[in-house]
RNA sequence: GGUGCCAUAGCUCAGUUGGUAGAGCAACGGACUGAAAAUCCGUGUGUCCCUGGUUCAAUUCCAGGUGGCACCA
């Protein structure tokens, strides 16, 4: 059975330099799982694999989309399966590496197919929100789909939102549109979480930080600012600089909150990480201690 | 060496006319089905420096000790 080896883990824990040793060890080619790095205007600020990593092991995912472009886990997951079935052809194995959970999620369990949604719907629903508030949606979503209203965070405009939009488009409850259940994926799954002592791991979310500030993340974000509104720069080291170049903050300000919401960014993943019991945990760059585990899963 | 000031949460500090304590920042926990580096929800985490005294009761008052800062030698 074809494998596809997942490494997973926060910021900043070195997936990047493991996951090549990993692929390098199995001859292969590597599937990046970041919403962040897929779009080429974003390297410095995304920590994205430089020219010289990239030339070492194939990758894909990786800039392969501009930030004015529209994209979506969903997308990801369908472009993603089908680059990994066709990468099977060649290899026994395929590793996927990155750290947004929810494209991981969408490659090993799935998302359920949902109709796109109209822009214009969308659009208006957000008008809405900003109109007459979360109580008004909020009554609508109860009307329309009581299920979902039940189990949704109520509080969550964005959920309530997208709850709406796709009512909106279909004329169907959102929640019926969910199967409950995971895809069946033809290939085995081995999951692979990378992480350090906490403290350690905050050492080097803001040591990496400063180094990005010193190869010029400023002016990175400065040739996006004029798109500052487009979904893909509201990113953890753009959205602070934008509020720098505004003169709301200074520019020690925002490279403070750069370390601070990626340490928060860090902690968040590794809370969605903590309940999924499959992963096997690592410390980065053990690489012989991780491909003997991979090899052991296998033979099973 | 002497005198004075200070010692409270991870940090900077409030506060308790004696009834075991808070604010900012930081931090921690959780949710997550087509925006997910997004979005949302929740949580003070504390030998109030130590020892003894006074008191029904001390983080608070008193004494001594320790540490820090300032000034005088």
């Amino acid at each position: 059975m074809k494998t596809l080896i997942v490494i997973l883990g926060p910021t900043a824990v070195g997936k990047t330099s493991t996951s090549i040793n990993i692929a390098q060890h199995f001859n292969t080619e590597i599937i990046s799982a970041d919403s962040r790095q897929i779009f080429s205007e974003l390297t410095i600020g995304t920590a994205a694999p430089t020219p010289e990593e990239l030339q070492i092991v194939k990758h894909h995912f990786i800039k392969t989309q501009s930030i004015h472009d529209y994209y979506s886990a969903s997308l990801y997951e369908k472009q993603a399966i089908q680059k990994i079935e066709k990468l099977h052809q060649k290899h026994n194995t395929v590793v996927l590496t990155g750290g947004s959970m929810m494209y991981i999620d969408a490659v090993c369990n799935g998302i359920d197919d949902i109709p796109d949604v109209d822009p214009t719907i969308r659009e208006k629903a957000i008008e809405e929100f900003k109109e007459f508030g979360l109580e008004y949606i909020q009554k609508e979503l109860q009307k329309v789909d009581p299920d979902y209203f039940e189990k949704v965070d109520q509080a969550n405009a964005k959920r309530i939102l997208h709850a709406l939009e796709v009512y909106r488009t279909t004329g169907k409850p959102f929640s019926s549109f969910h199967t409950n259940q995971n895809k069946k994926r033809n290939f085995k799954i081995i999951k692979i979480g990378l992480n350090y002592d906490r403290a350690y791991l905050y050492e080097r979310i803001n040591k990496r930080v400063d180094l990005m500030m010193e190869e010029g993340l400023e002016q990175e974000a400065k040739s996006v600012y004029p798109y500052r509104k487009l979904n893909s720069l509201n990113t953890v080291g753009y959205k602070e600089l934008f509020s720098y170049f505004d003169g709301d903050i200074s520019l020690k300000k925002a490279v403070e909150l750069i370390k601070r919401n990626s340490r928060r960014y860090a902690k968040k993943q590794l809370t969605w990480f903590r309940r999924d019991e499959t992963i096997e945990w690592f410390e980065p760059n053990n690489t012989d201690q991780i491909i003997q585990y991979i090899k052991l899963q296998n033979q099973e």
